[in-house]
DNA sequence: TTACGAGTTGGAGCGCACTCCAGGTCAAGA
DNA sequence: TCTTGACCTGGAGTGCGCTCCAACTCGTAA
């Protein structure tokens, strides 16, 4: 398999697959005769399950070092055994997160749709929506200068 | 409320702060005599909300987006709710694949343990924990200077 | 009065994770 | 033989989201 069939394979760039081979997320390939990299099939389940520990919030910091680990063969799978406890234990705190804005979210349509209606709203559900929404408060619209942010002091300097 | 209570009360730095006022995402404060932020309570709500979106992924242009709506009052209402409702989309799909890593990752922590005490794992539960342990497959560790990762190709260019 | 700490500004720098590019090599098909 | 087109390399560029800095002002407490 060559680059360009791995790329297409695994949803990578090349550019991407070369990008992760030279930081040391993906092992070097063997070469053909030509110089171009050669894949193992294998291989698509390693970039498989490194997407998968990128798209739930694992640096790549820690990616890196899951892969060191990886070939160090037996002798690290305790600590790798742990640096993944340790994402578990993120992944887990991530999902509550997650829970929790779904209902904010929830509530806070909920509430657009009647605002949206016309209705006025019970302020006793707005601050179960935890609403933030209307117009901004104590906005400054008139001191400062569109282009720069910079306010006109009385002297400044002179 | 000065930018440093503001700070210690929403987590933000001040600097942090004064960037997201200088990209839009919270309303430029009023200014004391001397020219400092004076805040409003109420903006810990508004900044409180930002953040739980920032944290379930929603990137600074539809942050930016939904802070410039916001502005606009009740004619923005129908937008703002579209924007959460397509974002509530994209977090049931983010718990869903955290849910699924999550099984993966326990998967692969009991096959370590069991590797750990020195099992011979059954093949059959490998591939069920999707494992892509062990040393990687077809290193090339003997064609490539460590420093470059240039190959001496035969004669290239000579 | 002076020293200090908190605030002000514009702008530079940084870490992540790619992404793109120039300028080249190579193999295979017309 | 010539021309594609896939591949090679090192290195520059990009977008996000801050973070740090220099140089300054202001209010207050000793």
């Amino acid at each position: 398999m060559r680059i360009g069939d791995l790329a297409e394979k695994s949803g990578l760039s090349t550019d991407t697959l070369r990008y992760y081979e030279k930081i040391g997320l993906i092992p070097r390939p063997l070469r053909d005769a030509g110089g171009r990299r050669i894949y193992d099939g294998t291989i698509l389940r390693w970039i498989e399950f490194l997407d998968r520990l990128k798209a739930t919030g694992m640096g790549i910091r820690d990616r890196l070092r899951y892969a060191e680990l990886r070939t160090l063969g037996s002798a690290s799978l305790a600590e790798r055994r742990s640096l993944l406890e340790s994402h578990r234990r993120k992944v887990v705190a991530d999902i509550a997160r997650l829970t929790e804005t779904l209902e904010v979210l929830d509530d806070k349509v909920v509430l657009y749709r009647r605002m949206e209606a016309g209705e006025t709203v019970d302020p006793a559900f707005e601050s179960c929506a935890r609403t933030e929404h209307g117009a901004p408060p104590n906005q400054d619209s008139s001191h400062h200068d569109r282009r720069t942010g910079a306010r006109p002091r009385a002297d400044r300097k002179a």
